[in-house]
DNA sequence: TTGAAAGCGCTAACAC
DNA sequence: GTGTTAGCGCTTTCAA
């Protein structure tokens, strides 16, 4: 059986709100008492019932991640894995726990609600993919009065959030594919209703017309596979003459696309390659690929530090907080 | 200011425990009044508090994922990104929520005890990457008496595990790679007091042997990148003469050895090369791997399986689960 | 079928 | 400095 507080108090001699006290290192017990309390604690390995705290407190120690629900855009794509371990160490760091929500389809390939999750979780507060959030969920987010932050920015609401300089990392990716000698640069990109798309699109456009180019080879998908594979193959056939291809995002996306080409005896070789986000395996690669890293590990554990600010009631200095990303040549 | 089940008992004007019952689908309440808090419930969007309900019942419906702490193994590296996507989306399925419980290391390099967590969160059961948890941990862990199934097995206690056949699946890509021509091949392995790691050499060995080959090219490392490094060149060093490398595990610990070999000039061109783990991306790369594919969504998904059986009191048929994994060619 | 009341393990006023 | 007490929001007997 567990032990509570209350068998420590029985041991201790003491009343249980006197271990209680001890134990969260409150002042008002004296340092004799505190110390035997602890030192008993401490022998039977006592461990408060978290559920109960949380009650008592209205205090849960926990805090959500909302992973967007999008192909590609599970764990397993580069970009989640590495924000979300960022985020679990930092929020350990702060003894307290990550709990990963993961938006999931029915039988009819509808989006759950992931609002029971969050609204009756008691969680402490919220790191969420903005991007794809849609409004509804956001309203009743929002009517739970719980602290969050995005990782990237929501196009309907203005709010804390941390992401890196789409527009100028982009200008400075396809400004490096210029410098690299290419001309004719197709932009193969996601949906245009997220705004980091539409940013790193900008991105393209300055950077082009900064040099003089052609800017007009852009082409939206959606970034489920079929979708990406039919955009590049109409890309290399409404433009037989790009000499490059600009991927405004990475993972499993990137991949979908550079395998069409290859399928379509357009060897990547020939072709200059850019992709709005980087992986180690591009230096193994059998074709060159000039990248912008974005720094995951910072990403996660801003957007912690931002979260807990807003818990702790401070407010944080910007509400907008952009990183910038590395270009990595190859 | 969140409704209570009080709030709802007085506006359907009748008992908390008659909104309980009603909510929670027991029986010992007539249709009509069951409909009447039913509908109210849903028009003012209640949810229970959920650290009351943890608290009264003593159960969580949170499951903790325990991460191996290890340098690649973090959720950036291949596999444990998969596995915990699968599990995530099954605990999903099942109404109950899934805890990151990532081991930290403090100042001096310790891992810090994650028994805490697990003992103070009230977790309903937990998943254990089983490889490196010491002794110690595991005791705790059992001492709670908490239910709980590895990934991977354990070579402290035989528990409830969901495993790839190590043995049996190293032996064959071992096989492929002797059909593709190798004769002379080294193994770079990790930790011996790994299990996977022994039985991915025994199949390594089965193999060789089979095969009327020498299997005495083995070589021991930890997965730290350094190590990795220094054993890649000793192997070379004191095996001019292999024809091929057979890695034994995957992830960032793969990539550290592709780039050990490319920086000391040895072109992994030349040299036949296997992997246990596959990904994606050795489809681009400049030179052919052969792999072992684990399949990392079953994995995560009948671990959670195994748990949830465990939880509702049921004894799991079989202890140890043990998953093919699929040879790739390239 | 319904309701009253006790209790889950903890915290936080407020007395003493 | 210490103990008493009253909750936190829910479930669960047990009477009515």
């Amino acid at each position: 059986m567990k032990l509570t507080i209350n068998e420590i108090a029985e041991m201790a001699q003491v009343a249980k709100s006197t271990v209680s006290k001890a134990l969260n290192g409150q002042k008002g017990v004296s340092q004799e008492t505190r110390q035997r309390i602890l030192n008993i604690a401490k022998q039977v390995n006592f461990q408060p019932n978290f559920a109960a705290k949380a009650l008592a407190q209205k205090k849960s120690n926990i805090i959500g991640f909302v992973l967007p629900h999008e192909a590609g855009f599970s764990l397993s794509g580069f970009y989640w894995a590495g924000v979300v371990t960022a985020a679990a160490e930092e929020v350990s760091k702060r003894g307290n726990n990550l709990m990963i929500i993961s938006p999931l389809e029915n039988e009819e390939g509808h989006i759950l609600e992931i609002q029971d999750t969050i609204r009756s979780n008691s969680l402490d507060g919220l790191i969420i993919g903005a991007e794809q959030l849609d409004t509804k969920t956001l309203v009743s987010i929002m009517a739970e009065e719980i602290p969050f932050v995005f990782i990237g920015q929501n196009s309907t609401l203005q709010h804390y959030c941390v992401d890196v300089n789409n527009r100028e990392g982009s200008d400075k990716l396809v400004t490096q594919m210029i410098k690299n000698g290419f001309k004719k640069i197709g932009c193969i990109t996601g949906p245009e209703d997220y705004q980091y798309t539409r940013e790193r699109v900008e991105g393209f456009n300055d950077a082009m017309k900064r040099a003089g180019l052609d800017s007009s080879r852009i082409m939206h998908t959606s970034y489920y596979e079929e979708d990406a594979r039919k955009t590049t193959l109409k890309m290399i056939e409404e433009n037989p003459d790009i000499d490059a291809l600009y991927i405004t995002a990475g993972g499993e996306f990137t991949l979908n696309i550079f395998e069409t080409l290859r399928f379509s005896g357009i060897s990547p070789k020939k072709l200059g390659l850019g992709v709005f986000d980087d992986s180690r395996i591009f230096d193994f690669l059998d074709f060159s690929v000039t990248t912008a890293k974005q720094p995951l590990n910072q990403i996660g554990a801003m957007a912690t530090q931002l979260l807990f600010e807003q818990i702790s009631g401070h407010t944080p200095e910007e509400k907008i907080n952009l990183l910038p990303v590395e270009i990595i040549l190859r």
